[in-house]
RNA sequence: GGUCGGUUCGUCUAACGGUUAGGACUCAAGAUUUUCAUUCUUGCAAUAGGGGUUCGAUUCCCCUACCGACUACCA
């Protein structure tokens, strides 16, 4: 009898989510449905210092931009503070939770696991540059704990009187001496540790009454019956302690799954990227635009253009493939195919070349008439007031050569406004003496054929060519100029019928007229 | 420094111990086109180094190098 797979993803409110953040949620959700279980949102709060107030709205729209719906913890919108049919862990904040941690903390005091240090600040800061001084690193375990300042060899009254005195000790947990930890990776295999290279960490803080990330994180996996923990690579290190954590509260036969997964890198090769890169590497580090308290404003996947399939898409690729040459996954089709065994356990750097391509696959699978629907604000904002039909022609004349929908503008203004000023280069090459009297030929022949329609203008001006034996590419290039004022576009008889004789008409006497 | 993880084309990656080491992105060339793109074809380009084990190693083991994470009363 199998457990039903739950599987959180449990950031901490300090600024926006990153791209490899949003890749953990998506292998996370991803996982929960291919073994149709449930995805946990959480929000991890115990570090008020960097809380960074609307952090927590853009993770759960970011998210739902993506599609990855959390099952629970997110009720309209919101992290679910009071607990209901479909929210039974709430609340799932965990400042929310300070009580239960407490608890907690306690029963590992009174069992023996944890102790309190009420060694200053001051002090362990002094010991931590002597360390350095001396070329090592100060750690806080087995061999100096009996030498500090906590409950250890304290008797009950004295213990009493400082917690009951002061707020600044806390909960320390007591790393056995010398015991190889033995773990699993479901993406690295086993791994072997030996506890002695641990430290006591921290694991409640009177100060604020919160636990650490360590203590509040073993004991809401185990309280929301979490069977798979699925986070980044750099928890790694900490996993003898979680792996100790659960044995000292007696949950080992629950314990969950782990399964690191490798960090995203800058392309520029040094070390992951992180939310600080904003926009320095040239492309989008988080998945929403976001705005910091000084206002300044760092890019977003969704404002830049690209959308959520293709972003959803390109990211599940990061460090994980299908084992086919399929690329291209709905994320229902990912559900189906992802798997943690097939998910690479090298890091990965981010290639925006490759990500503007899924985009543009995303964009030539969509319809005509939904991409020029997309364009119809681009156009609004331009002042520009065009049937739809005309739209969706255009759209069909331009979409493949476009990457975003915000390329189209720029692929098609042409065909919205007559150009205000012709390409250097192309008038040095093709305007002449000549050029008045060709053009007033072609005008001409556009005014009178009949009927105007793309073959037909194609036909007979390939004839009115040969009759007057001029060159193609001349012919072709000027006209282009004309009516484009650019070496650009699709073909000349395709913009022309567009465009209409009088719109035709009224710019190469435009173009005749200019410098 | 210590602990842990990692290392295949520039990038993302594939390859039961047996492949001419495959694909995608980028780039280059050619074809198509009146232009720019698109499209099609072709090409460039990799197993970090050294030892083992084996008939045979990208694949397994060891060492070295390099990269990364962690080493907070942050997560």
């Amino acid at each position: 009898m199998h457990k039903r797979t739950r599987v959180r993803f449990a950031p901490s409110p300090t600024g926006p989510l990153h791209i490899g953040g949003v890749r953990t949620a998506l292998y996370n959700y991803l996982y929960a449905k291919q073994n149709g279980g449930d995805f946990i949102l959480r929000i991890e709060d115990t570090d008020f210092q960097r809380f960074v107030p609307g952090a927590e709205e853009y993770i759960i729209e970011a998210l739902s931009w993506c599609g990855i719906n959390p099952d629970e913890g997110v009720e309209n919108g919101k992290i679910a503070v009071l607990p209901s049919k479909k929210h039974p862990h709430a609340p799932y904040r965990q400042s929310g939770r300070k009580d239960i941690y407490r608890k907690y903390a306690e029963q590992l005091i009174e069992s023996g696991f944890a102790y309190f240090a009420f060694d200053t600040p001051q002090e362990l800061e002094r010991l931590r540059s002597e360390a350095e001084a001396k070329g090592g690193t100060f750690t806080y375990n087995y061999e100096i704990r009996e030498g500090m300042n906590n409950s250890l060899k304290m008797c009950k009254e004295d213990i009493k009187k400082l917690i009951s005195t002061g707020d600044h000790w806390v909960v320390r947990f007591k790393i056995p001496e010398n015991r190889i930890v033995y773990m699993n990776d479901m993406i690295r295999g086993d791994i072997e540790v030996n506890s002695s290279t641990l430290d006591d960490k921290v694991l409640w803080k009177a100060a604020d009454q919160l636990p650490t990330y360590h203590l509040a994180n073993i004991v809401d996996d185990h309280l929301m019956e979490i069977t798979d923990v699925i986070r980044g690579e750099e928890w790694l290190p900490s996993l003898p302690l979680h792996y100790l954590l659960y044995e000292a509260f007696g949950w080992q036969d629950s314990r969950p799954s782990f399964a690191h997964l490798s960090l995203l890198l800058k392309p520029d090769g040094k070390g992951k990227l992180s939310k600080r890169d904003g926009d320095r590497l040239g492309f989008p580090v988080f998945p929403l635009e976001w705005r910091g308290s000084q206002g300044e404003i760092s890019k977003g996947y969704r404002e830049e253009g690209y959308y959520p399939e293709a972003f959803v898409n390109l990211l599940a690729f990061l460090g994980w493939n299908p084992g086919s040459e399929k690329e291209i996954f709905s994320l229902k089709e990912l559900t189906e195919v992802f798997s943690l065994e097939r998910v690479v356990k090298s890091g990965a750097k981010f290639n925006p070349d490759k990500a503007k391509w899924y985009n543009q696959e995303y964009l030539r699978m969509k319809e005509t008439e939904e991409l020029a629907r997309e364009f119809l604000p681009v156009l609004e904002s331009r002042g520009v007031s065009k049937p739809f039909e005309y739209v969706v022609q255009v759209v069909a004349l331009i979409k493949e050569r476009a990457y975003f929908v915000n390329d189209f503008w720029e692929l098609s203004d042409y065909l919205f406004t007559a150009p205000q000023n012709y390409d250097q280069s192309v008038m040095a090459k093709f305007r002449n003496s000549e050029t008045p009297a060709l053009m007033q030929k072609i005008s001409d022949f556009i005014s009178g054929l009949e009927p105007f329609d793309v073959t037909q203008l194609h036909d007979k001006l390939q004839d009115l060519i040969k009759e007057n034996e001029w060159k193609t590419g001349v012919v072709m290039n000027t006209i282009r100029l004309a009516i484009v004022g650019a070496s650009k576009g699709p073909g000349i008889a395709e913009i022309v019928v567009l465009l209409g004789k009088e719109e035709c008409k009224s710019r190469i006497e435009k173009f005749l007229k200019a410098e």
